[in-house]
RNA sequence: GCGGAUGUAGCUCAGUUGGCAGAGCACCUGGUUGUGGCCCAGGGGGUCGUGGGUUCAACCCCCAUCAUUCGCC
């Protein structure tokens, strides 16, 4: 919480407990207090709400999209109107996705070789090769303070002998990267990208350590696990999570991507990771789905119609203290733009207070508590679970 | 008043030579994990305007009637 400016990209842990840390990552825009969750705002925004609103969430960090934000509007364009801090009025630290999950999801427009990805825009059909410095090249003009490697990220139910090769090409990729970018580069002699790197390795332990042991040798700032969530059994990602988030380096910043529930979320946490992104939380909240203390409700069922009552009572989100459920729910059923700001502002809360009681937990000493609670939390997702005795 | 057209799910409409009544939307219930304001899955719901008739069998054929609508006096 420091706000005395520190060389960017040190970590700093405060406290650990269990396996659990609570630490600080300090980049050319600010420090990261973790754990962290970081809100989606692919193409520079976080859909239905506006940098003030993210301000008064407490959001420290946000993520924007390379490929994304390539194709539109373009990253030299950003550059040219002082990078995506400046263009979208957001003046706390940006963590920018290499694209490269974007080459798995929207995988029958894509081809993957050595050199990269070559990939068909959605926009227009054209035809776009990513390589690893190009992308860094964007993650770059953007001005992102955490940049992400190129990597591949493959779909579960991935063979053993495809996924062994590809976490080579993943490392190969990698290591390109590094050589694009030595160190913490400074630009302009005031932000500096950091960059982080991606471990893979499907569903396979011995690939994931494999995928780890390579990339770990080498100066990266950070450490994410990518791959998880990806259509697998729930019990089968927890199982790889606490399989690999313990053999990331212990001081760097561990990043468990696209991930995910509450209850997944605090499960990381108590793995050892840091920091998390999801969508979750903003695509639910225009899709009726809120996450609050007693549990997820669905805002559009027909019981809410004449429900006088707050949302959550336990929030004190703007939308909490100020509407009904009766009204949250007609204003979705109405399909207003108020509906997306309101849910998403709730959701946004509920995620940011979670891991910020995290953290507090952490240094206090009682994460297991706050595990424990969000665990009968969601008895229904819990139940679908088997969890690792850690 | 005369002539035509149309009445089928909440809405807009399909429904073959007469053979178990359908779609889209809406509605209800789930889902959504490094974001194409999407998408997916499941569900409830109709005395086929009404009354007769023909037929083993009628949303369908015949008669009457009511309603809506268009055109012409």
């Amino acid at each position: 919480m420091t706000q005395t400016k520190q060389r960017p990209g040190l970590f700093t842990i405060e406290a650990i407990d269990g396996a659990a840390r609570a630490a600080t990552l300090h980049t050319g825009h600010g420090a990261i207090p973790t754990p962290i969750f970081m809100p989606v705002g692919t193409v520079g925004s976080v859909k239905a709400l506006a940098p003030d609103d993210l301000y008064d969430l407490n959001a420290r960090v946000i993520l924007g999209n390379t490929y994304h934000l390539y194709l539109r509007p373009g990253d030299e364009l950003v550059a040219r109107r002082g990078g995506l801090h400046r263009f979208a009025a957001w003046d706390r630290p940006i963590l920018t996705d290499s694209g490269g999950y974007q080459a798995f999801s929207l995988s029958d427009l894509r081809k993957i070789s050595e050199g990269g990805v070559l990939f068909r825009s959605h926009l227009d059909g054209s035809k776009h090769l990513f390589t690893p410095e190009k992308v860094l090249q964007i993650q770059r003009n953007l001005g992102s303070d955490i940049m992400m490697v190129l990597d591949e990220c493959v779909p579960h139910g991935t063979s053993y002998d495809y996924t062994a090769k590809s976490i080579k090409l993943t490392t190969r990729w990698a290591l390109r990267s590094r050589e694009a970018f030595p160190a913490a580069l400074t630009r302009s002699g005031e932000a500096y990208n950091l960059l982080f790197a991606i471990t893979q390795g499907g569903f396979f332990k011995d690939l994931r350590a494999a995928s780890v042991e390579e990339l770990a040798q080498y100066d990266f700032d950070g450490f994410a696990i990518g791959g998880l969530s990806v259509g697998e059994p729930k019990p089968e990602m927890y199982e790889l999570l606490a399989h690999t988030a313990p053999l990331l380096p212990a001081d760097k910043p561990r990043y468990l991507m696209g991930v995910g529930t509450p209850l997944d979320i605090v499960t990381g946490i108590k793995n050892g990771v840091d920091m998390f992104d999801c969508v979750l939380p903003t695509r639910n909240a225009r899709n009726g789905t809120l996450y609050t203390s007693l549990g997820k409700i669905n805002i559009k069922r027909k019981e809410f119609a004449e429900d006088d009552g707050p949302l959550d009572p336990a929030c004190s989100c703007y939308s909490c203290r100020t509407f009904s459920r009766a009204y949250l729910r007609h204003l979705y059923v109405s399909q207003e733009l108020l509906s997306f700001r309101l849910n998403s502002l709730h959701n946004l809360t509920y995620f940011l207070d979670l891991v910020t009681k995290a953290r507090q937990s952490i240094i206090d000493g009682c994460f297991e508590t706050l595990y424990r609670a969000i665990v009968e939390l969601y008895p229904d997702e819990a139940a679908s679970a088997v969890f690792q005795s850690i």
